[in-house]
DNA sequence: GTATTAATGCAAATAACTTGCATTTTATAA
DNA sequence: TTATAAAATGCAAGTTATTTGCATTAATAC
């Protein structure tokens, strides 16, 4: 999606407030170059045809960077989380309840539905980014 | 949420080709009375409390009533699944991504946006019911 | 009622994810 | 630079949520 230069993704990791390593740079990349949410398992496979990455490396990146603010994780009833790059805009997707597929759906917004839900809370005031899951067939399974 | 009678409960799962068993009715059952989607671990816990139910029992009946079509299945990045009963109308709600506070909000719309998502799809045409997650803060973690 | 097939309990197995610990690496300070 | 404190990594083992095998019991069809 967004593609950055290494010296952006270094630029984003410090100012995260982490430390810059190859690891790190490269779950980052990876995900700047994806299009749609990925699961931690094509992650680790991807990484690993590159360099010598541990799952548990993945993982830590990936809960590092998620606290940091630079991820998002999505979940799509799957059974396992999938990930993209925080973009600070809302992400939408339709995922099909029959079998793993998804898409991104960009250029839709629903900032006044949110705002329409925050009046009716209770307990929410503020809202930060969202997801928004939509579930149906798709035109496989359809 | 709707509260339905042991004779309609029974008719629900007659008409979903199931068969009509002491625990399937009470997981139905109990999922009827609560307002917001609960845990599995919340439901094998209350079902223990009047029958001497096991949590296999519990995964087997939510996974052939979700089957059916009677159940919802919803996740909000907690680690586990939540169930609701499965009314036909969109399921929303808004939920903490500190701690596991979520509430389900009543009487708003998205259609018009499903319907726009569906026409900039590519891989899908139809939708079936869907839930929409929206993460924020909630008051206590704001 | 009897047969067929699904439902159940219990224990063991999976899958996704996390953690402990010893060993590098990175960033910071001298 | 070089020394140092703190964070990152690999590897193996541990958790947690969920699933499965199998023998037994109960629900529906005939």
């Amino acid at each position: 999606m967004a593609s950055y230069t290494q010296e952006e993704l270094t630029g984003m990791v410090q100012e995260a407030g982490l430390r810059v390593t190859g690891h790190r740079l490269a779950v980052l990349g990876y995900l700047s170059k994806v299009k749609n949410p990925v699961t931690v398992y094509e992650l680790v496979d991807a990484l690993r045809k590159k360099d010598n990455i541990d799952q548990a490396t993945v993982y830590r990146n990936l809960a590092s960077l998620h606290e940091a603010g630079l991820l998002r994780r999505l979940d799509f009833n799957h059974g396992h989380a999938h990930y993209e790059l925080e973009t600070g805009r809302a992400s939408h997707q339709l995922v099909c309840s029959n079998c793993e597929t998804i898409e991104k759906i960009e250029g839709i917004s629903i900032d006044d539905t949110v705002k329409k839900m925050l009046k009716k809370s209770k307990k929410f005031k503020q809202t930060t980014t969202h997801s928004m899951e939509i579930y149906g067939l798709c035109k496989n399974c359809a």
